[in-house]
DNA sequence: TAGGTGACGCGGT
DNA sequence: CACCGCGCCACCT
């Protein structure tokens, strides 16, 4: 099974305006303890170019990546485009923004990836 | 091969 | 809440 597939694959599915954190992609991706390989995967940009990174947040709501795009702001100026608050702490409130029905689709992913080898 | 690193997370205080 | 320590694990050196 390649993890940084199944990572892209995850990642396009993080609805718009809101945000999900490395723990459950990690777990979606059916590694739960490899949170931070999520982060690795995403500065180093495995699994794709074109993916919705400024939507991945660490457990606390806070915009963890924000140093790795292009400018400082940049993370914080693609959310807020989607309509998620960011305050000046950079951080959001998951209560409010995070990936809620992210666990409904588990049974989902995991049949994608056995079908089709990932 | 051994040791260090880090876009992480949890539990304890 | 915040802060801290420790566990975690694929990748580099």
């Amino acid at each position: 099974m390649d993890f940084y597939e199944r990572v892209r694959f995850v990642m396009n599915h993080i609805p718009y305006g809101k945000a999900a954190t490395y723990g459950q992609i990690a777990l979606l991706c059916g590694k739960p303890r490899n949170s931070r390989q999520v982060g690795y995967a995403l500065n180093r940009r495995l699994g794709g170019k074109d993916l919705p990174a400024h939507r991945v947040v660490n457990a606390s709501g806070y915009l963890s990546g924000a140093a790795s795009f292009r400018t400082p702001d940049t993370q914080k100026k693609l959310l807020e485009a989607e309509g998620v608050i960011v305050d000046d702490e950079n951080r959001v409130d998951l209560k409010r923004f995070g990936w809620h029905h992210a666990l409904e689709d588990a049974l989902e992913f995991r049949e994608w990836f056995e079908q089709n080898g990932i």
